[in-house]
DNA sequence: GACAATTGATTACAACCGTAGTCAATTCTG
DNA sequence: CAGAATTGACTACGGTTGTAATCAATTGTC
């Protein structure tokens, strides 16, 4: 997996609704987008601009384009992980995830699958 | 705690270096990050920028001026950490633990010290 | 006291970001 | 076919970010 391009704030919004089902035109994407939220043009602008970053694809299907992402949400997600762990923690892990067992909300179920993890990834104190 | 404003890659940097060894002279906070990747006038600069978007005051001691944080590093990280989550993860937090898990180095010790905190977080699989 | 060194204040500037508007070509519609 | 609607391409524009340089005031140094 190469390196993902910087994905801004906005710019991910438009990924995660591509990635929820691509392939779509720019009009497909606005309508799976908060409409109040975005305009069409808005929309196109950061198309293109993912399409010039190398994040998306597109191809011209009669009068359309109809775009697909390049990389994974995956892909991305371990890029932008691992910037904002160096980032914010410094690049540790362990306080990193005390941070967000402490501040976020996390279930009874959520809790239990985590042990479980954590058991097949070794550790003692099963 | 108030939320904190939007603080950028390096204006991070700059932060973390003072949230270390408050409070510090511009010269000072030089001194404390690598010094091949900064000049003094960018720093100058990143620290001008903190002031104005309120995350830290200064106050000026003979010639220079001494910086110290506003906000804790704590309250900057929940932040940043809470934008991280639902930018990346669509806000689910279990999933993002999961990728962490997966994705980043974590030592036998790590481990432990994460099923305690688990266990005492609740669950039933302890 | 004149000149050098220090250090903040102000200014610069290009790339990226959020948010569209305008222009122009293509395609329905009647 | 003429006008309307669609839709991409290009353009716009102020704010943020990274990266400093210049200007100017203050303070040591000889």
């Amino acid at each position: 997996m190469p390196d993902a391009p910087r994905i801004s704030d906005s710019e991910w919004e438009v990924m995660k609704a591509l990635w929820d089902h691509e392939p779509m035109t720019a009009v497909e994407v606005l309508a799976r987008l908060p409409h109040d939220q975005w305009k069409q043009k808005t929309v196109n602008t950061f198309l293109v601009r993912l399409e010039t970053k190398g994040v998306i694809t597109s191809k011209r299907v009669g009068r359309a384009n109809v775009y697909r992402t390049f990389y994974t949400e995956k892909e991305c997600r371990r890029f932008e992980g691992s910037q904002f762990l160096s980032k914010v923690f410094r690049g540790q892990v362990a306080p990193m995830m005390l941070h967000f067992i402490e501040n976020e909300e996390l279930s009874e179920s959520d809790i239990d699958r985590l042990k479980k993890l954590l058991d097949d990834r070794g550790g003692s104190n099963g």
